[in-house]
DNA sequence: GTCTATACTTCGATAGAC
DNA sequence: GTCTATCGAAGTATAGAC
C-alpha cells in the first residue's frame, strides 16, 4: 500500500483548528510559510499532529482550498437572488481576504501539479457560474449580449478586483480611485446606490 | 558593524550567472523555490557562493526585480516611441515570463517588509510612465481623456493582461477570447493590424 | 482514536582556506 | 579576490507509545 500510515478522523474538533490556522498563516504570511510548525504554533497544537490529520502537506492545502471553493460557489449562488445582485458580487470580489488566498492558490498552484488540476477545474465552474449570474442580470437591465457578453464583464470584474486590491494591500494605489469610481458608477446606474454592509 | 563578512564584486561574472539562475528559478518553479542551493544547481556552482557575492536572500532577490525593473522603464519608455504603441505596451504586458515573475514578486513582497517598499515604489513609478505614454498616444488619436481617462486604461491593461495570462498559464481559460477579443479590436481600430514579431 | 519521540533532509549563513 | 568546510535552525514525515 502507499501509506500505511494511520489518519485521524475527518470530523475531529482539531482537524478543523488546523485548517482553519493553516487559513490563516496563508492569507496573513503567504503560502510559502505554511510549514507544520507554523501552522502548529498558530493552532497551540504540537507540530507533528499535521502530519497525523493530513497525509501530506498537499493534502493538507488542498483540504483549505476545498472549503473556501464549496464556500465561494454558494456565496455566489446567493448572490443572484439578492435584490443588487451586481453589488454583491462585486463586495465579494474585493474582499481583501478572499483575494490574497485566491492568488496565493493561484501562485501555489502554479508550482505544485497536484493541485493545478483541481484549482483549474473549480475556476473555470467559478467563472460559469459568474457569468450565468451576470447574464440573467443583464437580462433583467435589458442590456444585449452583443454590447456585452456576459462572460467579458465576469473576466473584467474579476482581473480589476484582484489586481486592484493586491496592489492596494502592497500599498500601490495608482489609478484605483478612479477606476473603481467607472466601475462603481456602472453599478449604481443599474442597480441604485451601494447597500450598507451588515456590520 | 553590522556585518563584518566579505562580499564579491558586483560585476564579477560569477554574480551576474547567479542572478540569471535565481531568475529562471523564480519563473519556473517559484519565489519560494528560489535557495542557494536551487540556484546554485540551476547555475552549476556551489551554494555557498550565493552567499558570497549576497549577503543575505533579500538582497539577491531585491538584485533581480531591480534588473528587471530598469529594463522595463526602458522598455516602456521606447514603445512610446513606436509607430504602434498601444500594440507594442500590449506585447509587453502580455509576455508571459514577465507576467509571471511580476505576479512572483508581488506575492513575495506581500510578506517581505524590505522588499515591499521598494517594489510599491517601482510600480507607482511604472504606472505612472505608462498613463503618460498612454495620454500621449490618446491625444494624437483624438480620444478625450474624460471618455477614457489614461491612468484607467494603464490600470485596465495591467489587470487584464495580468490575470488572464496567469490564468492560462494555470489551464483556466474561460472568457479569455473573449475579452482578448475586444481589447484587441479597439487596438486595431486605432493603431491597425497587430505588428508582425521580431522572432 | 489521539498524540509524541525521533529520523532524515534542506535551509541560510559564516569562518576560514586558498 | 574567490571559494569551501561546516554549523545550527527549520522543514516533512514516520514508527510507535498512550
Amino acid at each position: 500500500m502507499a501509506s500505511p500510515r494511520r489518519i485521524g478522523a475527518p470530523d475531529a474538533k482539531n482537524r478543523t483548528v488546523l485548517l482553519d490556522a493553516a487559513e490563516t498563516v496563508m492569507i496573513e504570511h503567504g503560502y510559502a510559510a505554511v510549514s507544520s510548525r507554523r501552522i502548529a504554533e498558530q493552532a497551540g497544537l504540537k507540530p507533528q499532529l499535521v502530519h497525523y490529520y493530513f497525509r501530506s502537506m498537499d493534502e493538507l492545502l488542498f483540504e483549505v482550498f476545498r472549503r473556501r471553493a464549496e464556500e465561494g460557489l454558494e456565496y455566489q449562488a446567493s448572490a443572484l437572488a439578492s435584490p443588487q445582485p451586481l453589488w454583491a458580487l462585486w463586495e465579494f470580489s474585493t474582499d481583501p481576504a478572499g483575494v490574497a488566498l485566491t492568488m496565493e492558490f493561484i501562485a501555489l498552484s502554479r508550482h505544485r501539479p497536484t493541485l493545478r488540476a483541481q484549482i483549474a477545474e473549480y475556476s473555470e465552474q467559478f467563472r460559469r457560474q459568474q457569468a450565468d449570474a451576470i447574464a440573467a442580470v443583464l437580462d433583467r437591465y435589458g442590456i444585449q449580449h452583443e454590447d456585452l457578453p456576459p462572460v467579458v464583464a465576469s473576466v473584467l470584474m474579476t482581473c480589476l478586483s484582484r489586481v486592484i486590491i493586491m496592489e492596494d494591500s502592497l500599498g500601490v494605489t495608482g489609478g484605483h480611485a478612479e477606476t473603481v469610481s467607472r466601475v462603481e458608477h456602472w453599478f449604481h446606474a443599474l442597480e441604485g446606490p451601494r447597500p450598507a454592509r451588515p456590520g
